[in-house]
DNA sequence: CGCCAGTTTGACAGCCATCAATGGGGGTGG
DNA sequence: CCACCCCCATTGATGGCTGTCAAACTGGCG
């Protein structure tokens, strides 16, 4: 980990690709912030769990993180994907001991400390009113997943949860993505065994709704009917 | 719908039964915020979308009321339930058009229009904070339920749910809650068939794992073993 | 009494988790 | 450079679990 100041935010945003109008509206509520902000840039498989700490809120502005726990079974369920611009809330006295970590070649996150942010409503009531709009895009955000799981058939979820993903990742219809994730990350997010996962991707673009350049980079061709024709 | 005002507060709150120090919390929240606050005491099978319209956050303070959305296929799957002292956010302006339903007998919700909550952070510091506190807190209930949802076998789902549910509206361990929703409910929320839930607490009811005075009256008799037992 | 919604149980086909094996790609060390 | 290893992805075979269809039972209500 390796901890940054906001004059240094410029070329970690500019790494981001494509930046979106949302996107641009988090990264100017971060430089507004000054010092109250604390940035730090992470590498692939970091543990990111210091964050947790202070309390508190963060976010993502470049890369990928992923918040996960390790059942009793020994299973690994991953419970949200952060991808820039996301909200999390940073709880340290969770009992349900979550962990994040980084599943990009490099990540950059943001956050505010507990004590910074019970203060905020007096002293940066603009931006407070911000963090409260974004938190309510994170129960958004898991509410979408929720209607995902709920999904009975293998097909549908995998559908339904590519649909989704690829939306976050990119505003452009029908274009290539990179998956921030293994088909193991997936199994762990939406419920499935990896095999199944593997399966039904399969079997999508045998269908012809799905284009798969190399494992990590897909494309959705038929959008509508990619959520549609699964009944 | 019936509109109310804070003086009929205490009514529905002492219909409460069971208080816990978090729901005063709510209850004096509620009672601070004035003329802010609109309270409604709805009825069963009561259609609260009324409430959205406004936008900003809403609350439940008896009764429990339940967010849904019917899917293309007919399905219906419950996103959400939200019982006293619980909130959830509202957005009028939501593409994937979610309705609340009350699902007791009764039912008292409070709520804060946008455009109030807006204002909030100048004028009543104290109370946003109190907000945002809340709003936390559903993003755990949220996440909650994408873990249980998330577990593979039926038996492991209804066990962890079941588990969850009475911890939420009992604070006193192994005693007998009425469950606030139907096996139907119950099924549209985890993602199960009826027929896989019902045999799925047969089958614990069976082990001694849980006891059931009615269908709808149950209590945990081994909290512990209830969710370590199933692998 | 009859109706209805909710719950439970049975039978069975189909789907998915599991086990097993193969192939590919990126890294390290010889 | 090549061999080797490890992680990831894919495919096959199989048993068990779950969704579906069907039927019986319960309690409440007019």
């Amino acid at each position: 980990m390796e901890r940054m100041n906001l004059g240094k935010l410029s070329s970690a945003v500019d790494a981001a690709a494509g930046h979106s109008p949302v996107y641009e509206t988090v990264v100017n509520f971060t430089r507004e912030l000054g010092t109250t902000v604390t940035l730090a840039r992470w590498e692939r498989a970091d543990c990111c769990d210091s964050m947790v700490e202070s309390g508190g809120i963060g976010w993502v502005l470049s890369g990928t993180v992923r918040k996960s726990v390790i059942l009793e079974s020994g299973q690994r369920r991953i419970v949200d994907l952060m991808m820039r611009g996301d909200f999390f809330s940073l709880q340290g006295d969770d009992p349900r001991a979550f962990s994040f970590e980084v599943s990009t070649d490099e990540a950059v996150t943001a956050r505010i400390a507990h004590r910074d942010l019970i203060s905020m409503p007096i002293l940066q009531p603009e931006l407070y009113r911000f963090v409260h709009e974004r938190t309510c895009e994170t129960i958004s955000r898991l509410e979408n997943h929720i209607l995902v799981q709920g999904r009975t058939r293998s097909a549908q979820k995998i559908a339904s949860y590519l649909s989704l993903l690829c939306a976050r990742l990119s505003e452009e219809q029908g274009a290539a993505v990179e998956l921030p994730m293994s088909r193991y990350d997936i199994a762990d997010h939406v419920g499935l065994a990896v095999e199944t996962v593997s399966r039904a991707i399969t079997d999508l673009r045998r269908r012809g709704l799905i284009e798969l350049e190399t494992p990590r980079s897909m494309a959705i061709c038929q959008a509508q009917k990619l959520l549609a024709d699964l009944t």
